[in-house]
DNA sequence: AGAATAAAAGTTTTCAATACTTTTATTTTT
DNA sequence: AAAAATAAAAGTATTGAAAACTTTTATTCT
């Protein structure tokens, strides 16, 4: 632990993915930013930041989280995605990325950038191949290359088009996160945080839609309570001056 | 990325938990080094070092493996567990522990250490709350406390016995990797890589055996079979020189 | 040759996931 | 106010995989 190795140690930042849902449209969201700084100037990207000796990771990705939306967020939770470590992801000085999730309830407002000069909720759909995040002007996608190599070898080579491609390996990051989601729908659905406390079935199959590639009327609304049962706890309620049956509302049954 | 921010990062490590198997005692192993410097100066811990600027965070996990095995290592994998990062994990200066897992085909003869007075290789078993890893003289084990919170605030507070307890936050990584290893053996079993190219449906039911906390003979070999069989490749041989039946020779599956 | 061993192979039972149908509770329209 | 439309709950039937258990087969040991 002496001096002599702190020069030789890679720089560490923090890239938080954050997660929100719009009750008007029934779409999940994430926060990209338009960055104003080298490198990548100009791209859109995830949020980023620097660590800080003091903090923990954790405390770092909320740290992001709070500089767009401002004020305290109850409800909130944060977990970690993965390290990305790859020698190809930074152009100059190697740059680690300790990556994590935010899932905010409901669509905060979005304040006034700090070191972005835009900052913006993109919407999420899918393709055949990938998913998609789109604010209704660009389209960005999440990485199609299956393995790590694959896409680090492909993104050495190109020169991205900053209005079709995400800032560094942002698009590889995105990727990994969606996987995920997807992996943990069974079992740990914490995506469904993005909905608030409480939810009914057909806001929560809104939110498993784009992860299973499926609209969500294909997504059997029997089926889908009895195998999420153990997941959900009825909170004995129902909804309100809508069309059709009244929904019950449910929340996410603590772990 | 000034300079200036250099110094107020904190220290990254890398930690490795590797793998392997003992054909004559039929047990999954860990590599194990007595730490002979300071903090935990005497205590057993999982293998570390520090990152270095031109090397992949898999590189620096490799080069461990290298260090104690010495010699090139045809068939080995190595994979990103997780990054742990809370504050209290380190009693002076923040040190984020970028923790990797690589198993080792079969249990290659250990090497004097660098860094470390001792290495052995411990053997895996298991207890109700917890795995436990032995070699014969000392037994150590993973962590009980379910969550995050819970581990470290109870070892902050610890003053270890080191014939007991291993160093710093090691019970908690071991706890994680434990329950990942778990996690994926319906889907994903890298950890069979330990026994080498091929085996037995003996022979993996002898590795599932500790992390599902089951007797082997208590893991149907017929429904193991049956459940599996999209994971492992029949590779047309069988054993020889062994009471019974011969038994079939797999392979995992290409991904 | 016969016993012991160990694994493959097969059979039955159970349970959960999926597909599909019916009923119920509300709003909207006439 | 009755009828239509809507949307969700609730129920039923089918399928398929996991688990429990039994039988058969191939080898070594005595």
């Amino acid at each position: 632990m002496a001096a002599s190795n702190i020069l030789e140690q890679p720089f560490i930042n923090i890239t938080n993915i954050i997660w929100s849902f719009d009750h008007t449209t029934n779409r999940v969201n994430i926060l990209l930013v338009k960055r104003d700084n080298q490198p990548y100037n100009g791209y859109w990207a995830l949020p980023e930041t620097f660590m800080r000796f003091q903090e923990s990771a954790d405390e770092a990705a909320l740290r992001l989280v709070k500089e767009k939306i401002g004020m305290a967020l109850s409800g909130s939770h944060t977990e970690q995605l993965a390290t990305f470590t790859n020698k190809l992801r930074t152009p100059g000085d190697r740059t680690l990325s300790l990556a994590y999730m935010t899932f905010l309830p409901d669509k905060p407002q979005l304040k006034a950038g700090y070191g972005a000069s835009d900052a913006r909720w993109f919407s999420m759909g899918y393709a055949d191949n990938c998913y998609t995040f789109s604010d209704g002007q660009q389209t960005f996608q999440t990485a199609i290359s299956s393995t790590e190599t694959m896409f680090y070898a492909k993104f050495a080579k190109a020169n991205l088009d900053p209005t079709k491609h995400l800032a560094f390996d942002h698009e590889w990051i995105l990727k990994i996160a969606c996987d995920r989601i997807r992996n943990k729908l069974d079992y740990q659905p914490n995506i469904l945080l993005v909905l608030g406390a409480k939810f009914t079935l057909k806001d929560a199959r809104m939110v498993y839609s784009p992860f299973l590639k499926t609209p969500v009327n294909k997504i059997d609304n029997s089926n889908f309570k009895k195998s999420h049962n153990k997941l959900f706890t009825d909170m004995g309620t129902t909804t309100e001056n809508r069309p059709g049956r009244p929904a019950r509302v449910y929340k996410l049954a603590a772990l």
